[in-house]
DNA sequence: GCAACTCTACACCTCAGACAAGTTGGGTTC
DNA sequence: GAACCCAACTTGTCTGAGGTGTAGAGTTGC
């Protein structure tokens, strides 16, 4: 048991050990965690953070206490959430994957956009083009543009899937804007306007390429 | 706030308490709740019995504490299942949304694409024309291609999102099957293995298309 | 011999208090 | 007016003490 632990709340690292445990196998399903006191000793943790580790994997579903009795594995994998895949993984997939659902959004936009979408999208591109004070509030308002270009595809599975990506895309842009600030700020804004007005003359090819172009250029200033 | 906690582990009962303020909307999203010390009186418990409740929620997704800043709402409620969305949905959203995911995916794959992956596919494309009993049995050999050129993209997000999808496709594509069964069996295989070779002779605009055409040809047939 | 009962050791559960570590906002200084 | 500093919060962690429930060993009665 490798109390390798540094970084972070020491109870959410405790819960990665027990999990870490766990997935190798050498606690199987249905097995009894050593107690609490030994446990915390072996991790090197306090009783009530050790506690705190397995509530917070109980909440998770894998562990369950019984009183008197001890507590149990009683779920060796965990139903991933979306948002820890998300955290998980690389910025990049994230990215690519944004790609094939805003490309492919754009170009349903094109056909299906009505009047009232193309309002919207044109309120949050005058909105995208204002003064912004930190880089919190600017990828606010480019999300907000982002989202009303899939809105307007009314599909509400592609919908559902980019607003699964916006809270870890907006964490990596804010990131990536307070390291290194748009350099051509007029430019981005022209693309934008670009991907605004191919939807707005219902052409899709034109609405996927700008599309698929900024993001791209995202990708690549990530990379 | 109603302390009518009486069965079961105190901290469980406290985490109930907890959930039943954010449902009723009394602590919105984003919202900070009170500190550890004022809540815990508040409820009727100790302040670590609190800190399990609060864990348990943050297991769960729910509550995320930041240290010298508080403990807030990032979910209103448990996130909505995505096969809960799914089902709600018509099968034509769907649909769109995996020409978004394979489509990109079969690009990808044609850049990324090991000699492993090939192997897999072309496996996957050889149990796929072999004779099927059922309309069952059909749908998984072809659901197992599908997923093979997906997971030759190298991208994890996007072979999450389309696993995610499996479920719901399958009952739809039993459900055609079974009314209508494919009249040019040869033309439908002929389509598979195009797209395979696209991705072996690394043409991503081939492999692109061949996934598009393939199933906005699906998307009709199911209107 | 076997079943039922009792009891003890051990498990988790809860609380209180103390201190560490981090954040926030207001006041001070230049 | 801007930069800095500090004090008052916040959550994070540890310790020690009791409470409550369980399981199994030991005993008892048939």
């Amino acid at each position: 048991m490798a109390p390798a632990v540094q970084q972070g709340r020491l109870a959410a690292q405790a819960a990665e050990v027990l999990l870490g445990c766990i997935r190798a196998g050498e606690w199987p399903l249905g097995h009894k965690l050593p107690g609490e006191t030994t446990l915390a000793a072996e991790i090197g943790v306090g009783r009530s953070t050790l506690r705190e580790a397995i509530r917070e994997l109980a909440g998770q579903g894998v562990l369950e206490s019984r009183q008197g009795s001890g507590v149990f594995v009683i779920s060796t994998d965990i139903a991933e959430d979306w948002d820890v895949v998300l955290r998980r993984v690389s910025v990049a997939s994230v990215i690519e994957a944004r790609v094939a659902i805003e490309a492919e959004a754009a170009a349903l936009a094109a056909h299906r956009r009505t009047p009232s979408d193309l309002r919207a999208m044109r309120r949050a591109l005058a909105r995208r083009s204002g003064s912004h004070h930190s880089a919190e509030e600017f990828a606010d308002v480019d999300m907000a543009l982002h989202r009303e270009v899939v809105a307007a595809s009314h599909n509400e599975v592609l919908l559902e899937l980019f607003d699964g990506f916006v809270p870890r895309v907006r964490v990596a842009m804010i990131e990536m804007l307070k390291l290194r600030p748009i350099h051509d700020y007029e430019a981005d804004q022209a693309a934008h306007s670009a991907l605004v007005e191919a939807i707005a003359e219902r052409d899709p090819a034109a609405a996927s390429e700008c599309s698929r172009a900024h993001l791209t250029g995202v990708h690549r200033a990530l990379s």
